[in-house]
DNA sequence: TTAACTAATCGTATATTTGCGATATACAAT
DNA sequence: ATTGTATATCGCAAATATACGATTAGTTAA
């Protein structure tokens, strides 16, 4: 077994999971801070900083990609990246709006 | 090989990466908002809500508890949980910490 | 004490993720 | 045309995650 059940849930708490999912592995978390510290970067760029051989950094980049938080796009012979604000708002609005509900909440 | 190389980042990616791999299933969502909306819950309302087996949502909620984000005591033969406040205030604020970067890139 | 109940843990199957070398593709420079 | 460079993809191995039935341990009820 271990068929995956995760299509049974919210439709809202599959979104959050998915995003939160993005953010799971520091390789990512790190991706996303350099580009938004150098706005833009070129895949090598981003290989450089991190301590992944170059086919595991284009994974996490395709990962990323995939869940709408980057995009890229080829410049000559590079692939450029840079953050997808659109996609973040949404999850940074997600996310807040679960976060007030934990805040309401008075556990001792 | 494989073997994980997490520990070679930065500790705060590691610490972001943690706490959203805690929140990056959607069963795990869905007990955190159950309990924000009831303050506490034994287990057994927490899998009446979920469809999982019981074995697999004690699995998820000793999950939480490892990442510090829910706390759980023994009541009487029921396993009472709750939100750990504490911890949720850490996350979110790494979460804006983390979010206040993007916002400032301005990609096109 | 026995029976019923609650929840954790064990064992196991399967799926997914992580990581990398090797290769393929596409462009740039010579 | 050949060579070099950048990056994506393939194929594989190992690690981790997901899911659940069965069992265990503890608590309450009879």
């Amino acid at each position: 077994m271990a068929a995956s059940k995760k299509e049974q849930f919210d439709k809202e708490d599959i979104e959050l999971a998915e995003f939160a999912k993005a953010l799971s592995h520091p390789a990512r978390v790190a991706i996303i801070k350099t580009l938004a510290k150098k706005n833009e970067c070129v895949c090598g760029e981003i290989v450089e900083v991190l301590p992944l051989a170059q086919a595991t950094v284009s994974q996490h980049l395709s990962e990323l990609k995939k869940a709408g938080l980057i995009q890229g796009r080829v410049e000559g012979q590079n692939s450029c990246y840079c953050l997808d604000q659109k996609t973040f708002d949404k999850f940074i609005k997600a996310f807040s709006k679960f976060s007030e509900k934990i805040k309401s909440c008075d556990c001792r």
